[in-house]
DNA sequence: CCTCCAGATGCACACGTTTGCAGGTATCAT
DNA sequence: ATGATACCTGCAAACGTGTGCATCTGGAGG
């Protein structure tokens, strides 16, 4: 592989004037900066980045850890860090965790290794642990739609609570009365929050909180279809649900429509996420839109100001945006009292 | 940042002691190297990987460039790919290109500034530029589903033409007569060979390829819907699709649907890839599973013999496999004739 | 002719590791 | 006591780049 030694002497001048004539440095002259980058080109040179990294102490990386990069949701969200990263040439170093914060504490500390200059962690399950971590590394970390969000750390998150409010208010406005939480089993930070902004609005319309008409799934289809089988077998189920998540939602569809109910003649169904295939469900899916994309983008963003000396707020929440497709609508007659 | 300098003055030993304690050679007292494990934790000493690779000439790294993370297909093939790398203690640099052929050049030149160890490029759009490439940079490559397979890079694909005849030998064998195909108008080389697999069972069968039968999408939804709308615009449209991959079936359902009919009453649909939506389509679709996993592992396994000075197998090609679910019936009674 | 200055280049060190080689010390056999 | 040997440890050079400082050259101005 060449270096710029061997450059340095194919153009008769020292390996410095060559570094600073491939970085277009005004001190070298037009003409031998000339020559060195024809030379250059001829012998296929690529600046070594590790050498580089090496003397500036920067890598011009950024470490990203997701729970799965085959989940749709957080596809979307490395796609908006990979945009502003590569606008602003850096490169990413991507690691998966799969919700277990071992590998989540292994990953981050792989990337340490790598001397990354800021690391992205999304929806972390680490909590207390990562402020001793954060001592002992002088890495700025951004985290997305984390657990257990502490003061001392960076982060961008959807809001919760008003997701769950958005969500409910639209189901009480179409005249629900018997409205359904299909909620995450696994009691996330985001699940208690979603369901109070549920519960929330279900108070202030006179309606009140039922608990028989809450259920938990995986987060996954199987999981809300079981869930909603449990509320359909209810003596009087509801005629609405929420669902924690749009891969819940479209569990629930199924479970309807296995139960020869429709939706939305029957029941309405909302999800959350507005993921690729919400628009492609049968019903299209009534959901609230995430920014999963902005999110991404924002993270980085958050990063770099971090990484430029900057002090950008620390905690950025986001707001989610109903989507109306064709999941919703009133109660059937019978049902309205 | 703490080097082993650092600790190397700490311990009174020199700095080459330290650095063979931490690799644990058998070279260094146990005692000492006991000593100096400690002050490494507790001064939270952690080894520069990149000061290590500049000596080491190797970064322990691979490049993965695909054509978007958002896509639920690549997604599943990169989480094949991240583990296997991460039990053999590689780092995945990641980069999208969008189906770019100037970008996929641009994120491998930066991977090779990073000095990877080795790349993957998924459904790769350039070609016969790659040769060039290739010469002028030692870094082997490995490509999974490529456009132009050329014969002097490594590659993993599926076996199209076999799905395709696998596709239509189903909906040949459910006694449909009129089997549509709903192609990608992009012209890549899957979609001619699925096509050639479909052509040939048609033709083997006796019931002859019909020219009218076949429509192009551009492999999303909205491509397979419209494509879908101009075949049942015909006099006599097909009692049964084989798509050219999941997303362009769900257009195809949806467009089925709005015409009225019903799958798989009126018409079979067949998709291919096996998305994990696939389950959760309107019926559950029919489809041709393609091992998205294994093709990621498989690539980085590969890779790994290539870099171990392995002479690896140069194409392998990974056969689907029929998944029967409830798209595919027989064709409506009244046109079986 | 001398001085001064700007522009261009080279020298040398640094970044944090790994590793071949030489040197040192203790143990053991002769 | 001496030599051999095994075991540890340190020295020094490398990996490829960036950069402060010194040096050199040529031209302008006095």
């Amino acid at each position: 592989m060449v270096s710029i030694k061997d450059i340095a002497r194919a153009a008769h001048v020292s390996h410095s004037t060559v570094s600073r004539a491939l970085r277009n440095s005004p001190l070298v002259k037009p003409a031998t900066s000339a020559i060195i980058h024809k030379i250059a080109g001829e012998q296929g040179y690529t600046v070594s980045a590790v050498a580089r990294s090496l003397v500036t102490r920067r890598t011009n990386t950024i470490g990203v850890v997701v729970t799965s990069i085959a989940d749709p949701f957080v596809g979307e969200i490395v796609n908006g860090i990979e945009e502003v990263a590569l606008a602003h040439d850096y490169s990413l170093f991507l690691a998966t965790c799969h919700a277990d914060p071992a590998r989540e504490v292994h990953a981050v500390r792989s990337f340490q290794e790598r001397r990354v200059d800021g690391i992205l962690v999304n929806a972390s399950r680490v909590g207390a642990l990562y402020l001793p971590l954060l001592e002992e590394m002088k890495v700025p970390i951004v985290l997305i739609n984390n657990e257990h969000p502490g003061q001392f750390v960076h982060s961008v998150t959807i809001d919760n609570l008003n997701a769950g409010r958005v969500a409910a208010r639209h189901l009480v406005e179409l005249g629900h009365k018997r409205i359904g939480y299909l909620g995450n089993r696994f009691g996330l930070q985001a699940d208690m929050e979603r369901f109070s902004g549920y519960r929330q609005i279900l108070e202030e319309a006179d309606i009140g909180f039922q608990p028989e008409l809450v259920a938990h799934g995986d987060g996954r289809p199987e999981g809300g279809m079981s869930a909603m089988e449990r509320l359909l077998a209810l003596p009087e189920p509801p005629t609405a649900v929420f669902c924690y998540n749009d891969m819940e939602a479209i569990g629930a569809l199924r479970a309807v429509r296995e139960h020869g109910l429709t939706v939305p003649g029957d029941v309405s169904v909302v999800g959350l996420d507005d993921l690729f295939l919400a628009s492609y469900t049968d019903p299209p899916l009534t959901t609230i839109q995430q920014p999963k994309h902005q999110m991404g983008r924002l993270a980085v963003e958050i990063l770099l100001q971090l990484l430029s000396g900057g002090k950008p707020d620390s905690h950025v929440t986001l707001a989610g945006k109903l989507i109306v497709r064709q999941t919703t609508a009133p109660p059937p007659a019978g049902r309205r009292r």
